[in-house]
DNA sequence: TTTGAATATGAATTATCAGTCACTTATTAA
DNA sequence: TTAATAAGTGACTGATAATTCATATTCAAA
């Protein structure tokens, strides 16, 4: 009994750190790190400013929580979809779809993910950079390489390949940031999905009825 | 006598106004908003704390003012661009080129209008929202409008030009973001642009040598 | 010179918040 | 039931930083 015990007690306790990174992340998506207060947190999850402190060790405990999980599912996704296709055009597919899923599902976390990525070139250090940039550097390393891939197999125009990732990082991020912030409840994932690879793919000359310029 | 007397004051006052702004600028820019001090600002431009209030009526009010001016420099670039070509094509060429130029110019007010726009959709008005929201409406539209034309006179896919618009957007400006951030001294301006311009016209995918999947 | 208007200045004021801790409340094992 | 332990709490504390303002300095005109 003893054992069952201290695993109800532990589940509670997972649920209400549960609680409070729920809370927080709807403030820290919508306001950032520096205008979100911890009043604000303890009073979105209903509990004494005091107690947040059992749970975590402080402000930025709760924020890089959040940052660290989002970007350790974002590794997991991209070795998934390496999992789940063999060349580089399905791969690029599967990847972004798992992408834009994963995003729509965790909308606030991903807000606070992209901010937090767009310091990665500042001064500024609320989490812990160096896990954050050595898992970024394992995605990006692993989608140079599927491009890499299919550069060799002729799949794909002969360009540099860090380029490549760089823009189809740069092109599907802010591009699933505009849907969320747009597209608040009705959001057609996979139309979304074939639009964003279509560009990427083809561009957007029309080929087939070139005009003379 | 007097009219030249008032136009010298005027220029100096203006003069040291600039000084201000060119220490806030590179700080807002590294570190934000919020962790940008004004005893940094006094201390970098050399003024006493007092007197950046003698010339700005708050912190914000600087802030305010050096991203309300890119914003309008945007505004003009791409009415520039707008003049000086015919099709859209040429146009989008035009723009993007005129556009890392002057991102290249003024990086760090650059960088800070960036970080300005990624709030968008938030709560947080550092700036006059209302001001921003409408320059960046008459950007967006006449964007929209170019590759409407386009798309009318077949010279693009027959995509959604919101969306593209959109995909434009941002697919330019995080490139930019992300060569400023790298390329710290040495960035072949015209290389760059010619590579965005391909893989947004073009695409990614080598259709002469298609391999079979 | 003198003078007063404009400008500069940084110490003092004020506001804001992260984090603490003395106390209250809940739980549980005997 | 009770006593000991665990968990919750929010008024308080200390630090930080925006803004003010009384005083000092500069400077042009008389």
């Amino acid at each position: 009994m003893q054992k069952q015990l201290l695993s109800r007690k532990e589940k509670e306790r997972s649920f209400r750190r549960n609680a409070i990174v729920g809370a927080a992340v709807g403030i820290f998506a919508k306001k950032g790190y520096r205008d979100t207060t911890l009043d604000e947190i303890a009073m979105e999850s209903e509990f004494g400013k005091g107690t947040i402190y059992n749970y975590f060790k402080s402000k930025e405990d709760i924020y890089s929580y959040i940052v660290d999980n989002v970007s350790l599912n974002l590794y997991e996704i991209i070795k998934q979809a390496e999992a789940e296709t063999k060349n580089t055009r399905d791969f690029i597919a599967a990847y972004s779809r798992l992408l834009i899923n994963y995003c729509c599902e965790n909308k606030d976390a991903f807000i606070m993910f992209v901010r937090e990525a767009a310091h990665f070139t500042t001064d500024i250090f609320i989490t812990d950079r160096r896990k954050l940039d050595k898992r970024h550097k394992q995605v990006k390393s692993l989608l140079v390489k599927k491009i890499a891939d299919g550069l060799t197999n002729k799949e794909i125009k002969n360009f540099d390949p860090q380029k490549l990732a760089t823009v189809y990082e740069n092109l599907i991020l802010p591009y699933i940031l505009y849907l969320i912030n747009h597209n608040k409840n009705n959001l057609d994932q996979k139309k979304e999905t074939d639009f964003i690879l279509s560009v990427f793919y083809n561009g957007i000359l029309n080929t087939n009825k070139q005009v003379s310029l």
